[in-house]
DNA sequence: CAGTGGTCTAGACCACGGC
DNA sequence: CCGTGGTCTAGACCACTGG
C-alpha cells in the first residue's frame, strides 16, 4: 500500500468515505474543526486543508460562525471528469476498454488554420493523427489531432491502438500539460463524417475543438473531435 | 474603498499586478517565498495562500525543489466566455439585443429530480421559469430554470423579458454566485422541443444541464437548456 | 550538498451567526 | 454572550531539484 500518504490526504479520504457511505448524512452538521483535530490527532491546519479540498470538490459547505454542512452527494459524479482528462481515462473510469483505429499518423506541414491555433510557422512540422476512438468495438468518436512535432520526436513510432496520447506526452516525453481551451457545439452529422462514424446522416454530433497548452503556456496540440451525440457527455465546473 | 482587505488578498493583488504589467516577465523565476515574506512583512503561510491562488488561476507554476515561475499570460484569451456568464452577457458582448419570451414563471413544489439536484426537501418551494431566449427576434434557446425560492422572495414579480436572472440574483438579492456544474451533450431535437423552437425535427441541439451554487456551496438553481445547434457555442478553459 | 517548495504543529486573534 | 470558521504568526522538519 501507499503509506507515504500525507496526513491531510488521510483525513480527506476518511471524511470523503464517510460522506459517500452516508455515515455523515445530507445537510447534517459535521463535527467542529476542534473535534476533528482530536479524533485524527492532527493540527487544525491539517484538518482545514482536508476540509477545503472537500469543499472545493463540492462535498461540503462551510458557513462562518455556524459550522460545516454536508451537501447532497450527486450519485453520478462524473464531474470528477471536470478537469482535463483523456478519452482513455474517461472510458477506463467507467469500466470500459478504450482503444483506437488509427486512420492516419504522419508528419505534415501545417495549414494556415493549424498554424494560427498552434502559434507556429508553416515550416514547423506537425504530426497529423486521425483516429476512430472506441470502447471495445463500439465507435464513439472521430478525432483529428495536430501535434507540434518538435516536442514529440518520432511520435508516429509510438502511436498504437491501445496507446493514450496523454500517456505518451507525460510519461514518454516528460511534458507537463497545462490549460486547454475548449469549444463545443452541436452539429448535424455531415455526409463524410456520418460515413466514417457509420451513423445516419444528420444524427446529432458533439463537435469539440480544443488547443492544449504546456505548463509553460506554449501550445502543444490542436484537436478536432466529433462525438456521437448519444454516447458522450461533457462535464465541467465553472466559477463566476 | 474596501480597506478591510486581508493580507493574503493584498499580496495576491500586488503580485497579480506585477504579472499583468510585465514587471515579472514570462518564464522568469519569482522571488523565493522567504524573500516575499520579508518584502510584504507577512508570514510564510500568508505568502503561500496568495501564491496558491495565483497558481490555481493559472498565473504561475511552482516546481518543488526549484522555484516558482511566471506563466505565459494569454493576451487574446477570452476570459469572459470561459467563466460563467449569463446568456444576456454573452449576447450583449457580441453586440446583440438579448431578450426572452416568458412562457411560465410560478412557484411550484419540486419533483424528486429537482430536489436531488438542489439538495432540498419536497416541501421547499422553487420558482419554475420557462423561457425562450432570443437575440432580437431570433430564438436561440429553450430554457427551464428551477430556483430555490427561499433565496429569492417574490422572484416572479421581477422577471421580465429584458431582465437577466443573474442581475437579479446579484443586484436585487445580493447573492454571491459560486461554482456551476455543467453537463453538455448533443441531441437530435425531440418532437416537442422542435415545435417550441420552431425548427425541423432532428435538428442538432446542444443540451445543457447545470446546477449553480452560491459562494457558500449551497445550490441556488438548476437549469436545463436546449440551444439550437448552429447558433450557440460553449467555450471553456480546463486544467490538467 | 544547499536551497526550494510542501507538510505540519501550536499557538493567537478576528468576524460572523445565533442565542 | 459564546461558539464557529477565517486569518495570521513563528516556528519545525521533509522531499525534491540541481550543481
Amino acid at each position: 500500500m501507499n503509506n507515504k500518504k500525507f496526513l491531510h490526504e488521510k483525513v480527506y479520504d476518511e471524511i470523503k468515505d464517510r460522506l459517500l457511505s452516508g455515515y455523515y448524512s445530507t445537510n447534517s452538521l459535521l463535527p467542529r474543526e476542534v473535534d476533528l483535530m482530536e479524533e485524527f490527532e492532527v493540527s487544525r491546519h491539517t484538518i482545514r486543508k482536508a476540509m477545503d479540498r472537500l469543499k472545493s470538490n463540492g462535498f461540503i459547505r462551510k458557513i462562518k460562525g455556524t459550522g460545516t454542512f454536508v451537501n447532497h452527494i450527486k450519485p453520478d459524479y462524473d464531474y470528477t471528469l471536470s478537469n482535463m482528462t483523456s478519452f482513455s481515462e474517461i472510458i477506463r473510469k467507467q469500466g470500459g476498454n478504450p482503444n483506437s483505429i488509427i486512420l492516419s499518423a504522419k508528419l505534415i506541414s501545417p495549414s494556415e488554420e493549424v498554424c494560427n491555433r498552434l502559434s507556429i510557422d508553416p515550416e514547423d512540422p506537425v504530426y497529423y493523427i486521425e483516429r476512430l476512438r472506441r470502447n471495445d468495438d463500439e465507435v464513439l468518436c472521430y478525432e483529428i489531432t495536430y501535434v507540434v512535432a518538435s516536442y514529440c520526436p518520432d511520435l508516429d513510432d509510438y502511436i498504437s491502438p491501445k496507446a493514450s496520447l496523454y500517456n505518451l506526452y507525460e510519461k514518454k516525453y516528460n511534458l507537463e500539460l497545462g490549460d486547454g481551451l475548449y469549444k463545443l457545439e452541436a452539429i448535424n452529422a455531415p455526409n463524410d463524417i456520418s460515413k466514417i462514424l457509420k451513423i445516419s446522416i444528420n444524427s446529432a454530433l458533439l463537435y469539440m475543438d480544443a488547443v492544449i497548452f504546456l505548463n509553460s503556456g506554449v501550445p502543444l496540440y490542436y484537436v478536432k473531435a466529433y462525438y456521437i451525440g448519444s454516447k458522450y457527455r461533457f462535464s465541467t465546473k465553472l466559477t463566476r
